[in-house]
DNA sequence: AATTAGATTAAACGCATGTTTAAATCATGC
DNA sequence: GCATGATTTAAACATGCGTTTAATCTAATT
């Protein structure tokens, strides 16, 4: 009646909390089993090295986020006006499917994918052209044409903002949530950053 | 003829250049000596320790760019109008003050901060906020009277997305760079990338 | 020229990391 | 119920880090 959960699987719950909490490089292997109850060198025995270990945390929620928004951009393009603000909008829905794998999932994999691009995780970055870089240019795509006033440079250097923007919140997140908390005294939730976080974007693409 | 620098100098040139291509926790103290061409136990000995150094080689930017920057938004102050796309371009006068320091100074400090906020430097924080925060506070209050439709809230997230945006696109810079560059076969310096970022922040803030 | 305070040096210290080893334990199929 | 392969374990390994030490060198002062 102990171990009803594979050793793997407490060593992913285990790292996604942690990671998310404080960074890939900032977690060391010692600090994960020990939360995950088990033994340090059951990491490298069932994962390999820790970049394999980074990636399976990522992977499990990839794999649910990615097709949930590649079905969202093509519901999109049918549409005969592509509003960039509704593009964005979209992003709620393959995120909210992410409670399947954590209660917590859609604050839990935006904080993952934060670190992951503000740290330097070229393998990471890597593995995500390589198994979602259709979807991405699917976006691109879209927001080419909801946006025909910008150049491709334009476009290059805005869509790199957004990601910093949205990458920063979350990085930053609880920190500032505490903050903007005790500064307006009401609950903050990690939805309530995603509404303030689109039409802010969406205004910055849409600059002339 | 050998060490018409002195080794304090040395050091600090060293460290900026190694701080702000790889970041500081990236940046080994032997990396740096090297480079320098100084022994390793000597950081220690002119600067104390690796946080002091960090600290030094932020200042010698800090110190210059702040005044100047304070100086442009009491100007910016005395206008009747204020436009906050007018706001962020005083921005780039503080800027390009900082070749005083360095040829690169501009670009250099930038990605300083860029790491800075994004990798943990709690201590870094609190110098700036303690030198000055007088200055950042001021500049919060004429982005609040160029925008009175947005409420504290909005404010305060704004703000924050655009401090990622922009931290994002200088630590990301170099990498972003060369693949602009690839995709547009055209130089692109870091000037542009301000030149790219103060519409689209300008944007995002003012979107009602 | 001797003294002395400051600067530099090579070496070691203590600690934390990811990884590997080899033995012990467990579980499963015959 | 035993043999076998998968898993778990404690311990050690190799490496890199920031920091400290104590000896040596340098240069200015007396």
């Amino acid at each position: 009646m102990a171990a009803r959960i594979s050793t793997q699987k407490k060593i992913l719950n285990a790292a996604e909390m942690l990671f998310s909490r404080d960074g890939f490089e900032q977690t060391s292997l010692r600090q994960i089993t020990q939360e995950a109850g088990v033994n340090l060198a059951s990491v490298n025995y069932h994962f390999g090295s820790k970049k394999a270990l980074i990636q399976a945390v990522m992977a499990r929620y990839l794999v649910i986020f990615m097709p949930v928004l590649e079905e969202q951009l093509q519901q999109a393009e049918q549409q005969s006006e592509l509003k960039t603000e509704e593009l964005f909008k979209r992003f709620k829905i393959p995120l909210a499917k992410l409670t399947e794998v954590n209660k917590q999932g859609p604050d839990i994999f935006l904080r993952l994918l934060g670190f992951a691009y503000s740290e330097i995780q070229g393998h990471l970055r890597k593995y995500t052209q390589q198994e979602f870089g259709g979807v991405l240019q699917h976006l691109l795509a879209l927001l080419k044409r909801a946006n025909p006033h910008l150049d491709e440079q334009q476009m290059f250097w805005r869509l790199h903002f957004i990601l910093g923007a949205a990458v920063f919140a979350q990085v930053s997140g609880q920190a500032l949530i505490e903050i903007a908390q005790s500064e307006f005294n009401e609950k903050v939730e990690a939805q309530d950053v995603i509404d303030q976080l689109i039409p802010f974007v969406s205004g910055g693409l849409e600059e002339a």
